[in-house]
DNA sequence: CTGTTAGCGCGTTCAC
DNA sequence: GTGAACGCGCTAACAG
């Protein structure tokens, strides 16, 4: 038994019309009336029914945030919740509230993106963490609700993106090593249905370029951005070439288990061979050695998503918002070692 | 234009009752209706409206997850983020969908955590990161609003708490410095208007009792959880006493903190200082030295305070759940060092 | 300036 | 078995 418009049209003497024109701040209210009207609505803690309202107007002034395999994200620490933070943040600045969807990539699968959103009404859409070959995506894109995906570069009138410089983070991470002589450089890449992991991938062709050295599938492995995908990654690559003297990674965590299996087994990092990540999360600048990466501002993405989707539901039609990402020198990086060592010499 | 249940009545040739029934499973209608509602609903992509089943029924299948700055939070790595995808995960298993509610400590202090559930409706809410001394906690707690605190331990008939074992774990660790033979063991602790605060004061207190150790206030320092109260406590406290071997920190940021301090002024860590934190959170496990921490699990918590929070949407009454702590041993602790030191006779 | 009426989409009596 | 009518709390159109 919550208050109601009601109570409060009935407390001051009036209807319940005149109650929703005088705290909707319309013009057409006696000043006398409506400063009534809030005190009453005041004094008896009365909150409008968004429910009600939303029914009516057609507006719920919320926004669902669709996250694939939330909790399995968890590992990968912090970047979906950094993007998630500036969405609710900026949300919340411009009057949405966020609601929180998650498909278990197995599970719920009978339920779509654009069911959930249909049935809980929201006005909007914010999608982190799709791959390019889910069945739902399309979907939703196929719908007319509005949304905003998160590194995943489509754009129509009603639906933009946001995402990260990725071909320049990866040229520029790639040059960083070439400048210190890298020659055979391995790139341990995401797995091929993130977008990131296609524009990456062009990223560091194109550094191959310019830098005169010639394309060889066999220094490319594709993991699933996590720790142990990086360990397997130096193997798989180490054993195609021993002589790979540095590995660009798609991400930090990637990166990281990269230098700990390396320095596992014997080699200096730096000294040895070089490591560079993709991300720029808090763990990279905290380890030793820290890591050179490229830095992404997660949750400014989170917030030009939110920012952008509001804009949408106000009529600007959808676009496609591409945010800097830049190399960030830690110590993970060094001149390639002489081919021929020094060793056996120096007792 | 999305459709409504009028539309799979038109289309079905039955009143909008029959369907309601039909998809709602009343047993009292002909199977071949029911048949055939089902398949219309499915052609047309039906999804009942969850706001106008909400208005009727009186419940959302909400719930309204609070936090205090959230997205100052993010410093605080995971800690958040871990709850509340085991508050999201179990909710959504129970059918219910989770709302995202912050107030920014300065900020949108105009509108209580109640008046925000109110306003939308969520039939109960789980509040973390919240103080003590937070201004509306009282406010919630007296609403009748059912909902579950994380570690605040309060519990009432419509609301209840989950937290860890924030003595217990506190004494553990504490008991293994004194293991090593540490007297002299400094305690940064979190702000005092946590309730964890308290209760880790708590464990200090009974293991120092059991070693025989006189409290002394001179060892405690209070800080914010953060990386940067680490170091600022180790600053302190060891202003005040030199000789201070060991430290026990309320968070891992916190131990992290000391320990970067510590090695940055030349000690090293565990041979000369031995460091201690709390959470487990994942960086824990992943520097060097790694750290002895107590581990929580907050992943579970949050499952936990879902699970317990629809327990109560179901009649059941509010209860206190406290989960296990434990003590991880790392690389952080070490025995004492000698008193005399053994220095300047090794050259 | 204010009240009356209608209807948002749905579940639920109560008749038939 | 099924349908008509009512109401959840609110805003909007239309009087007065």
């Amino acid at each position: 038994m919550p208050v109601t418009i009601r109570d409060v049209a009935k407390q001051a003497g009036v209807s319940i019309t005149t109650v929703s024109r005088a705290l909707n701040g319309y013009p057409d209210v006696s000043l006398e009336t409506k400063r009534k009207i809030h005190e009453i609505a005041k004094e008896l803690g009365y909150q409008p029914s968004t429910l009600a309202r939303g029914l009516v107007m057609k507006k719920t002034h919320s926004v669902g945030l669709v996250v694939e395999d939330l909790s399995k994200s968890r590992k990968g620490h912090h970047f979906m919740f950094d993007i998630l933070c500036g969405v609710h943040d900026r949300a919340n600045e411009l009057g949405y509230d966020v609601i929180l969807f998650t498909v278990s990539s197995a599970e719920q699968r009978e339920t779509s993106y654009a069911d959930l959103c249909k049935a809980r009404q929201v006005d909007g859409a914010i999608l982190m963490g799709i791959r390019l070959d889910d069945i739902y995506l399309h979907d939703i894109l196929q719908s007319d609700i509005p949304c905003v995906m998160l590194d995943v570069p489509f754009v129509g009138s009603v639906y933009g993106s946001v995402s990260s410089e990725n071909v320049h983070g990866a040229k520029s991470a790639m040059r960083h090593l070439c400048k210190l002589g890298h020659k055979k450089i391995g790139f341990i890449n995401g797995h091929q249905q993130a977008a990131v992991s296609q524009e990456r991938f062009e990223g560091y062709l194109q550094a191959l370029e310019e830098a005169g050295i010639a394309f060889d599938a066999r220094y490319v492995y594709y993991g699933n951005f996590e720790q142990i995908d990086g360990e397997n990654g130096v193997k798989e690559l180490e054993s195609r070439d021993p002589e790979i003297s540095a590995y660009f990674c798609a991400s930090d965590l990637m990166a990281l288990g990269a230098v700990n299996y390396l320095r596992s087994t014997g080699r200096h990092v730096p000294a040895d061979v070089s490591v560079v990540g993709f991300d720029g999360i808090d763990l990279a600048f905290m380890t030793y050695p820290s890591l050179t990466t490229v830095v992404q501002d997660r949750y400014e993405m989170g917030k030009q998503a939110a920012n952008l989707l509001v804009g949408i539901l106000n009529g600007e039609s959808g676009k496609r918002i591409v945010l800097p990402a830049y190399l960030h020198e830690g110590q993970s990086t060094a001149a390639a070692p002489q081919t021929i060592r020094m060793s056996g010499n120096c007792m």
